[in-house]
DNA sequence: GATAAACGTACATATATGTGAATTTATCTG
DNA sequence: CAGATAAATTCACATATATGTACGTTTATC
């Protein structure tokens, strides 16, 4: 069950940073199309709790800084290493296409760092994005680092959707899948998810996490160079990658 | 009305900010004192929407890196001026008390940027603390840059509470301290709001924006010293502020 | 300066939602 | 490797909660 306020705070402050300026109560009800009492109570809530503010009288509400200080703390802790940045950085400006670094969370996949490519026609993603861990390049790059038992465990988990043509929709098929990348030496998918959206992914097991890297665009830019892609994955992590650490 | 679930995601988040680690749907329970099927939805909404992942298997949730992605959204827009924080630096190492900026919302005053006082007793405030703006030195230093129709709106909204011995409890009363502040070069507060707490602060302007500095203490610290501490604030906004600036 | 429109706020009520208890799944222990 | 213990899910129901409606206030228009 989805908690609804829960996820009208989220929203709240996402309008924000997307607009970037202060919004009446009446602009957020309107463009949520939620009734003006109920949005109301939402920022009397989030003001009394010393999450949004008035910057000038009548002018609307905008987030006060305390949002940024929390999610600093928050985020103190395990940094990735700054050569993962790097690391996505460079592929996305060599590849010309969207590079991320993505985690596990249960039966999905997170983004937890992404360049996006410049491209007009381009793989869209942000941070937080999530896509099925089973049927994507990034995801059973992260597969790849569990034990059996620990698969076995998120398999029971999945519900096998049929996303597109090539989605494997069994369990065998997925540890088919990641035989063959293996002998591969890199995970890929051709729209096993997403329609038209091709990438390539490999293990990126950092300090004891569990994570991977992708570079993912649409699949007539990455088909015919997939293998060309994920050399250069290799190579760049390679390069990047303090020689002491694990 | 308070929203709870509203409420509620805030203080999970704000709980990662304080544990800085991961927490399995238990702990937080527990330590919210939520029943366990409540936290289940709540995490599971928050992980929906891409806040909060499993960093590894069992061993709890964290937040993703989207969260400060957003609040680095949200506060580069109209991001105050690196001097002040300088300027509130400066002023609780020099005067070993709390200093902080200040920002209107409605009938009260949001603290948006604190450095807190290294003494064993101190003003404990926060980026998000609110406090009566009729009640406080930088409350009323907000007051002052309104015009009297903007006052009086204001003075409409406030409910009157007697919340230490010489808070003001009536719009003369409040009025009449404006006209002190005045005379007197400063904004100050002795227990108005808070028992033992006393503070001095001055306006402070910032590009369009009704903002003021203040600095708080102990009364028993404060007191022998407004003048003083007044002087000092004055006189580093001075030497700070750049000049061509309004 | 008067009138109209928009906005913000309060409250009672029907209903969407949170929750206690039951079920399933995972982990620990001898 | 069982059996026990703890954690994570699910579900039906009562109740806490979102909202329709109405009112006062502020801003815009004429």
């Amino acid at each position: 069950m989805i908690v609804r306020q829960a996820a009208n705070v989220l929203e709240i402050m996402e309008f924000f940073a997307q607009t970037r300026k202060p919004a009446t109560l009446a602009e957020i009800a309107d463009h949520f199309g939620w009734p003006r009492s109920s949005t109301f109570n939402l920022l009397a809530t989030l003001s009394e709790k010393g999450y949004l503010y008035e910057p000038r009288p009548r002018a609307g509400f905008y987030p006060t800084p305390r949002l940024l200080a929390m999610a600093q703390m928050i985020s103190e802790v395990e940094p990735l290493p700054p050569w993962t940045h790097t690391l996505v950085a460079d592929l996305s400006a060599e590849t010309g296409e969207t590079a991320s670094i993505v985690a596990p969370a249960g039966v999905m996949a997170v983004f937890i760092d992404v360049v996006e490519s410049q491209a007009a026609i381009r793989y869209f993603a942000t941070i937080g994005h999530r896509v099925p861990i089973h049927a994507t390049a990034s995801g059973r790059a992260l597969l790849l680092q569990y034990s059996q038992e620990e698969r076995d465990s998120v398999y029971r988990k999945i519900e096998f959707k049929q996303y597109g043509p090539s989605t494997p929709i069994s369990i065998d098929a997925v540890e088919a899948e990641l035989r063959n990348s293996i002998d591969r030496g890199f995970c890929q998918s051709f729209g096993d998810y997403s329609r038209d959206l091709a990438g390539a992914a490999i293990p990126l097991p950092i300090g004891g996490r569990r994570l991977s890297v992708v570079v993912a665009g649409p699949e007539f830019r990455i088909g015919p160079r997939v293998q060309e892609v994920a050399a250069l994955i290799a190579r760049t992590v390679d390069r990047l990658r303090p020689k002491a650490a694990a």
